[in-house]
DNA sequence: TTCGTTGCAAAAGGTTTGCATACCA
DNA sequence: TGGTATGCAAACCTTTTGCAACGAA
């Protein structure tokens, strides 16, 4: 299971034990993730992975277009392995985290117009939607992540 | 013309020469700005104001809704005071810096519908966009901007 | 006079890099 | 074996904070 194969890792990557970890872990993880969030849960996992190479495998993984990666609001980038079906936009809980993918072609057309009035080039985009998820908030005394 | 009356200071705060003067230089910027940028801007100017006040007073134009946000790809914060109209939404050239307001309707309208599809609340929205404007796109070896 | 504001220096926090070592192919 | 990847420590950068001095009201 820990093969190139089925970890996903590029052709022309060396296919590394710490790497195939990362790429578990980032899998593993239902919401975006930081990338000291997710050395911590290599360590705790008995994985023992430095958190440099966390962060050079996330960046090769951005490189590639592999992982989307937001911001919260501190700065932090987070993490997630990104679908193969091109979902990109995602509507993350401020409390607990949790993150839904959300259909985005009213965006997509919306940007490709602004494109069209512009003039400009090459034009890309980020969407960031953030809110309160429905279970948060029935319970909204309760900070911790609801199971 | 250094009161606070035309600096638009809040009513609240006390009028002071280095709040006006990053007010002013917030405003002389036609396009999003560092901190930094700023605080180099003011020095250029002759104004002594320290970058520690200018992070603050950033901070409280950013608690009171009077700039607007945006996050490079590197992670630094740029601000642009937010004009009264309510234009939240920016296109971004990624070459020179230029940027320009762009009518988002249909990415507020999408944002509702999501609210109502999803059942999330009190849901926030971020949009950046960026591309290569008409002028830089037409002279692609420069780097520096435009006049 | 009073209390908010300033500025320096230092801390904080996330991310990147230098370099010697370990290891995949 | 040869060149990549790793990991530690230290560097980097932006942003925040502690604290004594300053100044607007």
């Amino acid at each position: 299971m820990h093969d190139s194969s089925t970890t996903g890792l590029p052709p022309s990557w060396r296919a590394t034990r710490q790497r195939g970890a990362v790429l578990r872990a980032l899998h593993d993880a239902a919401d975006f993730t930081s990338a000291r969030e997710l050395h911590g849960a290599l360590m705790a996992d008995g994985a023992v992975v430095g958190l440099t190479t966390v962060y050079r495998t996330l960046r090769l993984l951005e490189r590639e277009g592999r992982v989307d990666i937001v911001r919260d609001e501190a700065g932090e980038r987070l993490y997630r392995s990104r679908p193969a079906d091109g979902h990109r936009h995602y509507l993350v809980c401020r409390r607990c985290g949790m993150s839904l993918a959300v259909a985005a072609e009213a965006v997509e057309r919306w940007a490709d117009d602004v494109v069209a009035a512009t003039g400009f080039s090459a034009v890309e985009h980020t969407v960031e939607l953030s809110g309160i998820c429905e279970p948060c908030g029935t319970r909204p005394d309760r900070g911790s992540p609801h199971p």
